[in-house]
DNA sequence: AAATAGTCCAACCGCACATCG
DNA sequence: ACGATGTGCGGTTGGACTATT
């Protein structure tokens, strides 16, 4: 037997260790179960060899007998690994090739962190290695802003995954894998949300998860961090030194180094502006880290095309930690110390509809207050003090573009203060849009199907209400807030300039080079077009 | 050459589920 | 029905190795 780890050569224990005749050399702790001290640590050639020859005799299972016939000091758990993982035969060494790392990626796009089912499909491959090897490349990746998955993958995933919900059962698609197992989100979740990818493609992935616990979560451990979609990023970008200054993303900076020039001196700016107490963008690492370099990676490919780095609605449901269970008590949330209040004021909002007349009155929350509505208020203060600035920004939109007191004045002053006489960038996202729905075959203000925006978001919130997704809510609240209230649309602004360049990320990607049908993609239809959209962002080639 | 950071991966741990008596 | 046991799985840890500074 070939005890070799790795052909690599960098196994974490030296093949002599392996290879030493010693059973035990008193240099791992033991454990105990029912008297019999195991022992730990790694295993040795003879250890292997006897567990090998255990096998032999009694065929695998019933591990916990391992050490009653063979005397091995291991308890069955040890065992059972150690036979999957480096004794059972036909195991494959050596690196991943590349077949199977394309496999690895279709894979987990379909079935998340399924390690054992994934090793199920390559053929000499455990589950540990495939797991060690993913999560070597999600740090990898993540390190070098790319996009967990090749946007081939994910379109494909996605488009079987629409395949896959739209039989319902029987043929559940080529790979054997989305079949109505496990991986199966109930028909009722995705479906309805459908009518709304196209004001947020991402949001199917994510029904019923706050702002503030994907947030938590995202923080708090890395393991999930290349899963967040785009418009988890926006939401995380709320919380982060980007919130003050919505315009701004890493796909802008990316495509436009002219902000790499500015940045941390006009977040800062712009923090102040909105009384944030804490300091902006000065650490590189935390910026990389945190929000800028994830945000980029997460949108950006080299090539300058937008990923499309979302799993599918399977993967995203089952690499949601426990916590993040759309059951979970996000009151709870409240009370984590590493929350502050003004981030909590970002839920309560997102989650919250229009406090004004909207159709969806009876679902008014009366949480509707917060950062948002002290970012408007100090928006208007600050316009105020500054209304030349305003008067000036007419000059490249329309009057009724941009309210009085909208973020986009505090940008463009930001901007100014920096020395530009005014954003190269500025662009309309209501341009852009048209520019993407024209590209893809259909007008913005003629909804393609016979069904309204408004009928199918009447018919989404009665069946969505345990499961909406916060973002679904905000583009709710957008819409109300831009046709019913002009003070409304001050705050839609905020939040459009928010979100603004994932949408136009997600829909130049869309209207590039996907094949869906207008229906789904339709953005006329959803009021989005009128939306004041302002804000620095990319020129579209 | 030393220190540091990053990579790799074996192994452990806790949990969930299945089976059995 | 229920508890004990066995098994499988996913997450995490920690140490060796490698690359970089």
């Amino acid at each position: 037997m070939d005890h070799t780890k790795n052909e690599r050569g960098n196994g974490m224990f030296p093949k002599d260790q392996r290879l030493s005749p010693l059973i035990d050399d008193g240099d791992f702790e033991a454990s105990t179960d029912g008297g019999v001290a195991f022992k730990k640590g790694p295993w040795t050639a003879a250890e292997d060899a006897i567990l090998i020859d255990y096998v032999k005799k009694h065929g695998e299972g019933n591990w916990n007998s391992v050490q009653k016939h063979s005397g091995l000091l291991r308890c069955g758990k040890s065992c059972r690994l150690s036979w999957a993982n480096h004794l059972r035969p036909n195991l494959k060494k050596g690196a991943i090739t590349r077949e199977e790392e394309q496999l690895i990626i279709e894979l987990h796009a379909k079935m998340g962190n399924k390690w054992a089912r994934m090793a199920a499909h390559l053929p000499g491959r455990t589950d540990n290695e495939i797991k060690n090897y993913w999560n070597t490349r999600i740090k990898r990746r993540q390190r070098a802003g790319l996009p967990l998955y090749p946007p081939e993958v994910c379109m494909q995933a996605l488009q079987e995954s629409h395949h896959t919900s739209a039989v319902n059962d029987g043929d559940k698609g080529p790979h054997g894998i989305l079949q109505n197992d496990s991986y199966e989100i109930p028909d009722v979740v995705f479906h309805n949300l459908k009518a709304n990818q196209n004001v947020l493609p991402y949001v199917h992935e994510l029904p019923g998860i706050s702002a503030s616990s994907m947030l938590l979560k995202d923080l708090a451990s890395s393991q999930y961090y290349s899963f967040m979609s785009p418009t988890i990023y926006c939401q995380k970008l709320l919380r982060g030194p980007t919130a003050f200054f919505p315009g701004y993303t890493g796909s802008v900076k990316s495509e436009c180094p002219l902000f790499e020039q500015f940045e941390d001196d006009m977040l800062n700016k712009a923090a102040q502006s909105f009384g944030a107490s804490f300091p902006i963008g000065t650490d590189p690492e935390a910026k990389n880290s945190q929000s800028f370099g994830v945000f980029q990676g997460s949108h950006s490919l080299p090539n300058g095309s937008f990923s499309a780095s979302e799993p599918t609605l399977e993967a995203v449901k089952l690499e949601l930690p426990s916590f993040q269970d759309p059951e979970t008590d996000f009151g709870s949330w409240g009370t984590l110390s590493c929350s502050p209040p003004l981030l909590e004021s970002v839920d309560a909002f997102i989650r919250s509809p229009p406090p004004s007349g909207g159709l969806e009155s009876d679902s008014l929350s009366t949480r509707n207050s917060g950062l948002l509505d002290a970012i408007f208020h100090d928006s208007k203060t600050l316009s105020s003090a500054k209304n030349h600035a305003s008067d000036q920004s007419s000059n490249s939109t329309t009057p009724g573009d941009i309210t009085e007191g909208s973020d986009f004045n505090i940008c463009k002053t930001a901007w100014e203060n920096c020395g530009e006489p005014l954003s190269p960038l500025v662009h309309s996202a209501s341009s852009l849009f048209s520019e993407c729905i024209s590209a893809s075959g259909s007008s913005p203000d003629e909804p393609s199907s016979g069904e309204t925006f408004t009928e199918i978001q009447k018919e989404d919130r009665i069946q969505l209400d345990s499961g909406r997704s916060d973002t679904l809510l905000a583009s709710d609240w957008l819409e109300q807030g831009s046709r019913y209230d002009p003070d409304q649309t001050v705050m839609a602004d905020t939040i459009a300039t928010f979100l603004s360049d994932d949408l136009s990320s997600e829909y130049k990607n869309m209207a590039a080079g996907t094949s869906f049908s207008t229906p789904e993609w339709d953005l006329g239809s959803c009021g989005w077009n009128d939306m004041p959209f302002v804000c620095p962002m990319p020129k579209l080639p």
